[in-house]
DNA sequence: AGGCGGATCTGAAACGATTCAGACATGCGG
DNA sequence: CCGCATGTCTGAATCGTTTCAGATCCGCCT
């Protein structure tokens, strides 16, 4: 009979401890503050460790003891499918990975669609949020863990730190552009206009309850650039190219008057010029359209496009996350945007 | 003189038991099994948290007792830029996310360039890697931590999981087609040859050599497709249309007889694209291109590519990941590819 | 009346480490 | 030979929960 294998259970620091008679608090020292005990007690115990089977101190229960976990939690509240999928985001989050990684800290992508629970449980040093509607049960939550906090494109609430984009210059000068161009009637592709909202067309006066900051800024640029013009807006649930298409599709075709398309992101202008060209819509000639974002494949497509300093902001967020863990108070920060007009806009076609 | 203000101490879980003279283990399950407690107490003790300012129990010691931690970690050897710069790795990540989300899992983006420190003080129930050498330091840690791990177009490990691509057979296609269309010399921008090896020509002999499967197998794919072909190699550092730009640049001044370039990825060919037009080439009649991948974007781009099915591979890594922490074991998967033939490649000029 | 099952609640032992304040020995200067 | 600094190592408390095995009480069935 074979003899009975004790129940495999976990090497742990003090079985180490135990097998060269010596305290936890040794072993402890052996991988923390190797200046702390000999070099060959050291040996031994990095050697018996080997042996046993031991592959280091237990990150939990360490970070536990530490109170720190080296751990940033990024919330979401959409799919991380949609995260990913808009390169500006993506560009976006990889420029906060490489801030933190200086300061050893690691991203933990939480998604919390419906659902407060990640928030609440996940194990984390701080948080940033990248894009939540105003007074939602979601950033309540995110209050409450009372962490360091950063919020982007977020209107700044007290105890946390804001990063965010002047949404209104940019979209105030896309719009000014069409206008001193001489367009009049212009439809506008808008991001979502609140959490889980579906798309489809609004009216001027529903836009005093976009829950999403940067909806409501870049709307509000809009308004300002084109004083006169007719605005007919259009919401978009996701920030895709197909829903770009497929809203502008509708839009376009309820509205053959427009002239001009503002569109709140490069991804939707993109999906938009899809739509154009199946309706046989020549841009600029036939229809002038502007996005926003200023993607890396715009320039390709020769689309017109607010650009922002994406990957800076990246690094603001994380700048202003480590000075918070550090204790200190980080001043909110504003970036810049601005046109870049390439030749997707022209003068309206004389009818 | 105002009262001492106590030093401020994280309310915990005992201090909510204290308040109202109940057990810890009471107000644990006021939160964990309400169904353990009378309604009224469970009332009082959710109550009393919110007197105190105790928002729920601390996801770390709650980790550490109950011996799992709900985050899977995703290692890369490269910066996160980079990671997320590639529209497919976003894709596959956000694939490999959503898959997860429906287990209750986030995913802890892990950056380990020359430093395998966060693998081995990670605090998840799972690895991911993404891509990685063989027999490198990383994935030597890897396996140290002994935890439900899914190795991802690499070669299969003892105690993993591993999802593969079937690179050999697109690779194969692509140059075949190139071949068929009578193109003799070839120019093959490949991936990365090796952790942090720089970019730059090298020959067939140096091919066995090759730490990364993907690289290796497509170039074997390439070989096999085009027999008699002279194939002209050029590795590049990094996955970016500007390296691949700047590699194909090098590379169709140095090899002025090419006719047809093979690129490991589509975000390379875009960049090679970019270096035609720069030479005055004309695509197809001047120079033939495939890329790889199949991104989206390639479609507008009338590219040639081998597609792949990206959101199908992280569903699988998911589910794979997902069968380990069940403490299944699954079976292997490898996905196909196929060439996409698109306006890209034609025959070659006759000079 | 006795016994039993369920509903509530509790005590105390983990979970696996870190760290602080010594204990002990050794070497050195005076 | 004393005092002191230095170099090594240890004991024990602590981090904040969860969970298992009861303990208690109550009503109900027979």
């Amino acid at each position: 009979m074979p003899p009975a294998k004790p129940p495999a259970r976990r090497v742990t620091l003090r079985d180490v401890a135990a097998r060269l008679g010596v305290s936890p608090a040794t072993v402890s020292n052996a991988y923390n503050r190797p200046d702390q005990l000999s070099p060959e007690l050291r040996d031994r115990v990095l050697g018996a460790a080997r042996d046993l089977g031991y592959s280091g101190p237990d990150p939990l229960a360490r970070s536990l003891r530490r109170g720190r976990t080296g751990v940033i939690g990024v919330v979401y509240d959409a799919p991380l499918d949609y995260a990913f999928a808009d390169p500006a985001a993506a560009l976006f989050l990889g420029s906060v990975a490489q801030t933190l990684q200086g300061a050893g800290l690691n991203l933990l992508l939480l998604s919390c669609v419906q659902d407060t629970a990640p928030v609440r449980t996940a194990s984390v040093d701080g948080l940033i949020v990248s894009c939540s509607a105003e007074g939602s049960e979601l950033l309540r939550a995110v209050l409450a863990r009372q962490l360091p906090t950063v919020l982007v494109e977020q209107n700044a609430q007290p105890g946390t730190a804001s990063v965010t984009l002047d949404d209104l210059t940019g979209a105030r000068e896309a719009a000014a552009h069409l206008h001193a161009l001489g367009h009049r009637e212009i439809g506008v592709l808008t991001l979502e206009v609140g959490p889980g909202r579906a798309g489809g067309p609004f009216t001027l006066e529903a836009a005093g309850q976009i829950a999403y900051r940067t909806t409501a800024r870049r709307l509000q640029g809009y308004r300002a650039g084109a004083p006169g013009a007719t605005l007919h807006l259009t919401a978009t649930g996701l920030n895709t190219p197909q829903e770009g298409e497929a809203r502008a599709l509708e839009l376009l075709r309820a509205q053959p008057q427009l002239t001009a398309l503002l569109c709140m992101s490069d991804v939707l202008a993109q999906g938009a010029l899809r739509a154009a060209h199946r309706l046989g819509l020549r841009v600029p000639q036939d229809l002038s359209l502007i996005g926003f974002d200023d993607l890396p494949s715009s320039a390709a497509l020769d689309l017109s496009s607010v650009w922002q300093p994406t990957a800076e902001k990246g690094e603001r967020v994380g700048l202003a996350l480590r000075a918070l863990l550090d204790g200190q108070r980080p001043p909110d920060v504003d970036l810049p945007t601005r046109l870049v007009v390439r030749g997707s806009a022209a003068a309206p076609r004389l009818d």
